[in-house]
This record gives structure tokens, sequence and C-alpha cells, in this order.
DNA sequence: GACCAGGCACATC
DNA sequence: GATGTGCATGGT
């Protein structure tokens, strides 16, 4: 299984090449993009963080104390806006009470607490505290989501469904625990998955294309 | 007009 | 424990 996890991600990186994932310019602004993206396409998670950029809303402190019908006002393109008016604002009590509202004082406490923590607020599930924890507190986490499951799925690597957290300690323990690998491992399958593994695929050029599977010699 | 997008909480069985 | 539903916008 490590060797083909290393191979997918040597044929996507070879595809590709670096792709500096996440998009954002500071740790909490990867923790609100984390919450917004929520079954929601990124270019409208781009609008939503251009309005609270223009309405200076993007600190812990100005989003907590901004009203939260104003708050869902800003995130309208992101859509769900008041159930994420509510999330946002729940996340940011807690980096206010527990972290002095600081990202970097957060990144400071172990993974595992954290995880504990983020996983408890509520309308954080696993995907969205594993993206905050890998992408702005640097901890060795990996990131699945729906095209990691989709995939595994259609290259045969998996043969059905796999819950969360199995499929997390899939790469955790078929991998070296290296944040950088696991940052670019997420965002090179998201773009895998956008371009390649849709409902609708253009599987022809896929990079992933013939893939070694368990047991076949690496072929150059 | 239907379906999908980088989920999650809650209700129900 | 598994399944269904609401949340809601913008692109295809």
């Amino acid at each position: 299984m490590r060797r083909v996890l290393l191979d997918i991600y040597e044929r996507m990186a070879g595809h590709y090449g670096p792709t500096g994932w996440w998009p954002a310019e500071t740790p909490f602004e990867v923790a609100v993009g984390a919450i917004l993206t929520q079954n929601t396409a990124w270019s409208n998670v781009t609008r939503a963080i251009g309005n609270l950029k223009a309405r200076t809303l993007l600190t812990p402190r100005k989003m907590a104390s901004c009203p939260q019908e104003e708050l869902a006002s800003a995130i309208v393109p992101a859509g769900c806006f008041r159930v994420k008016a509510k999330r946002l604002h729940s996340f940011c009590a807690y980096l206010l009470e527990r972290h002095h509202g600081s990202m970097r004082r957060m990144a400071g406490f172990p993974l595992d607490t954290l995880r504990a923590e983020l996983i408890g607020i509520s309308g954080l599930g696993p995907e969205t505290a594993d993206d905050i924890l890998l992408y702005a507190c640097g901890k060795p986490v990996f990131v699945v989501d729906a095209y990691t499951q989709r995939i595994l799925h259609r290259h045969g690597i998996i043969e059905a469904p796999m819950k969360y957290e199995p499929l997390r300690l899939l790469f955790e323990s078929n991998l070296p625990s290296d944040v950088p690998l696991f940052q670019e491992f997420h965002g090179l399958l998201v773009q895998t998955g956008r371009d390649f593994c849709r409902p609708n695929p253009a599987c022809d050029a896929c990079p992933l294309n013939p893939l070694l599977r368990p047991g076949q010699p690496v072929r150059r």
C-alpha cells in the first residue's frame, strides 16, 4: 500500500508540480475557508472571503463581535450562510477563549488535544478540523475528502467507500509523518479529482492512468 | 431545470 | 449503526 500511495503522489506531482495548497494569506483565513468550503465549490468561497476582507471582518475579534446576521450577509456567496455564520462564530469563540484569539498560540498545543477540541465545536467535523490542523497549525494529519474517496475507489485501491477515520489512518500509517507531504498530497488529490474524477470524468488524460496496483512492479 | 460542490447536525428507524 | 434531510449559492 505504501508503494501504491507514493506512486499516486509522484504521478500527480509530476503532472501538476508544486500546488502550494492551501490558498490563503493567514492561518485564520485557512480556518475560515475550511468552514466556508463545506459542501461548497471553492470559487464561491473566494467571493465570500473577498467580502469579509472588504468589510475588515477577517480577524478573530472582528468576526466574533460582528452580529451574526451581518456576518451571514457577507458570506452569502458561499451558500448555507446562516449555518456557516453560526459555525464561524463558534470557532472564533473557541479561539478567543482558549488561545487568546491567536492561531500561533493554538498551534503550540499537541495535535491530539486540538483535534478533540476542534471536533467538539459545533459545526466542525473531522474534515474541517483536519484542514485547520494541517494547513493552519502545521500538524501532521492527513485530510480525507470526497475526492480522496472517489479517486481511490475508482482506481480500485479500496473496494467500497471507507469511513473517514480508517481512511485517514490508511494514509497516515503508510506514509512518513511529513507535514509538507501531507499538505501537497491532499492538494494534488483535490486538483486531480476536480480535473479528472468528476461524475462525468475525462479519464483519458488522468495522470493516475494506468495506476500501479498492489503487488505490481514499478513501471518507469 | 437538474445536478454538483474541498460537510455537518439532527431526526428517525 | 445506517440512512435521510435541511442548509443555500453559483457553475455546468
